[in-house]
DNA sequence: TCTCTTTATGTAACTAGTTACATCACTCTT
DNA sequence: AAGAGTGATGTAACTAGTTACATAAAGAGA
């Protein structure tokens, strides 16, 4: 093992060093290599090692070559938790979504990863389950191992998150939330839109009876903001909600309470795409014809619901195009400390075989 | 900032300090506190305040609670590169996954994740798009920013990364397969036998002109491994093959190429459950009824196709026990040193509705 | 009272990198 | 030929922690 000789007065001869002798098997169980290590293998200093790494021209060719060389022989990386150390880089940010489970968020972090990965900065991702306390603890985590910026989906519920950004300094983004007035950027769509788009499409259609389906509200503001957007609805237009958790099960649930209620409605707007493939696979299952008997919308847009039967109508939200966004965002920001601006994705209506016209 | 004093003897009086002088603006712009400035806080020693945090009782109550009271005023907490540097501990293991757009990998990782934080670790996910070179140089990233393991999904097919496990010594698991001859402990099902018990089942059921739709065989080793379970089948049996991308509309595609076919199979096994939801609802859209004209069966047993209309029969691959044992799997490597031995999940039938006995 | 422990705490060496500054060998001026 | 400028390289301080060892104080046994 390595052994610096610091102290070279001999007024103070300081203990000299530790003896490590007793463990010293350098044969083979030469653990991992380090700079040091490089460095007496190519006969050059630390520091022109270092600089071979980070300022390749200001090393001789010569020099350079011999210190690849032994890089190579040692088959050297170096530790990112050292350079961390110095530079306080650790080149990764950390994302915090509610879940996997839900293929909306896993094509956003597809494209939110490829994005931060063309800017050479790695994605860790942490899953909260909705809860905003576990989205602190993780927070907590993912600075602690070291991550320089985060993502999170929609507005966090916990002030202490907020309180450790603002004071940790933090790059944070918002997404699949928009919200120019928010305290921290937001880049990502307009959920009460997106609902508002797909009631007018509905209401458009004649349906003056619509059963609504959606998850739970409470800790999740995307979830009530489409709730909001359907205020403002036909003033003909009797809406009824139905609460159901986040599942094809639970859209099948719903929509076999909604064919329980003695007045049957025309339409079903499902908040989400999940609900609404559960809620169309209930229907047929009980002889009811989508869209010939009560139509069924989503919002999402999820790679599966074109592949539907009947292909489902639904809400387009740009996940893609926001996970880039995002990433070029908290790059910028991680890099050159340029706090972006919020920037609005627009939802927009994708028409397909799921709902008609009805008198 | 801190300063310290180490060189004591004045014969050889080395440049004494480095004058950070003008850049002294200690008011506000402290930055993130250090052990340093929690010690000085609180009167004590850099060695107090690390045991506090790593050997409490070897640390009277008084100066426990002086020390306390400090980090929590300076808002401390300790910084992973700086432990890990020392200790070689970073507390976090890395998974690479070919895509999170299939939901069998998030509920797998979801699981892991969950596992892997009940024993202190945090998941780092990376994504390959199932191309082994990418995989290899997520592995080097991760690597560099200081993962203690690895979570892989099926066999590599690249050497490179093989290499590099072994150089680094660094754990590491196979899931999604299992292949107790492996050089590296597998944690997974049998994909050959999940295909067996389907085309058991089909065949079972009397079908003996099957269409097989399957994902690209090139660098997946499930699917191959899936084809191969297919090998041994009745001597009646007439198995037709269909190639198409992993997805919903992969599954639509090759169905549509079923139905263009002179002769029309009894059956479709899909050998992956998005296909057979592409497929199913193509077939609908074409009138034809399943399971009535023709069966279909997937393999996987996502959540959502037992809400698929009709419900799917497939094969049920046991992810989320599989996410926990690789968790704990893991976990113990890392934390124990112990190599764990490989683990067998039996792939399950799962009877639903779309299919039925043909004479 | 003098050692002999035990317990609590401090000092400084240590981890693997980066980097400010020093130094040396050159070449280019004048 | 002296001085200045340039390029390449080395020395050791520096980052934020952990930890071996030293040491101080207090209580126990002789």
């Amino acid at each position: 093992m390595y052994k610096p000789f610091r102290y070279l007065c001999d007024i103070h001869p300081i203990r000299a060093a530790k003896k490590h002798a007793g463990t010293m098997s350098q044969d083979h169980s030469k653990k991992r290599a380090n700079l040091r290590d490089v460095a007496k293998a190519a006969g050059v200093s630390v520091a022109t090692v270092s600089r071979v790494m980070n300022a390749p021209k200001t090393v001789s060719q010569q020099t350079r070559e011999k210190v690849e060389a032994a890089m190579t022989a040692l088959r050297w990386r170096p530790s990112a938790a050292a350079r961390a150390i110095n530079s306080g880089r650790s080149r990764f940010v950390g994302a915090l979504v509610p879940t996997l489970d839900n293929a909306i968020f896993a094509r956003f972090l597809s494209h939110l990863e490829s994005g931060l990965n063309l800017h050479g900065l790695s994605l860790v991702v942490a899953t909260t389950g909705g809860d905003p306390k576990v989205e602190t603890e993780k927070a907590h985590t993912l600075l602690d191992i070291g991550a320089e910026g985060f993502v999170l989906s929609g507005i966090s519920q916990d002030p202490a998150l907020l309180d450790l950004i603002d004071h940790m300094q933090i790059a944070t983004i918002v997404t699949s939330f928009f919200d120019p007035n928010y305290v921290l950027p937001t880049i990502g769509y307009d959920n009460a839109e997106a609902s508002r788009i797909a009631l007018a499409h509905l209401e458009g259609q004649g349906h003056r009876d619509i059963a609504v389906i959606h998850g739970p509200k409470s800790l999740n503001d995307r979830t009530r903001a489409r709730l909001q957007g359907l205020g403002d609805h036909h003033p003909d237009s009797a809406l009824t909600f139905y609460e159901t958790p986040l599942s094809t099960r639970g859209g099948c649930d719903a929509a076999d309470m909604v064919l329980q209620q003695a007045r049957r409605p025309t339409a079903i707007l499902c908040l989400s795409d999940v609900l609404a493939a559960g809620a169309m696979s209930e229907l047929q299952r009980q002889g009811i014809g989508v869209p010939d008997d009560i139509s069924v919308m989503g919002i999402d847009d999820l790679p599966s619901s074109e592949t539907l039967y009947p292909a489902l109508t639904t809400v387009h939200l740009p996940v893609a195009s926001m996970g880039t966004a995002a990433a070029d965002a908290l790059a910028l920001w991680v890099e050159k400390g340029e706090k972006p601006a919020p920037r609005r994705f627009g939802p927009e209506l994708a028409l397909r075989a799921s709902t008609r016209r009805v008198s």
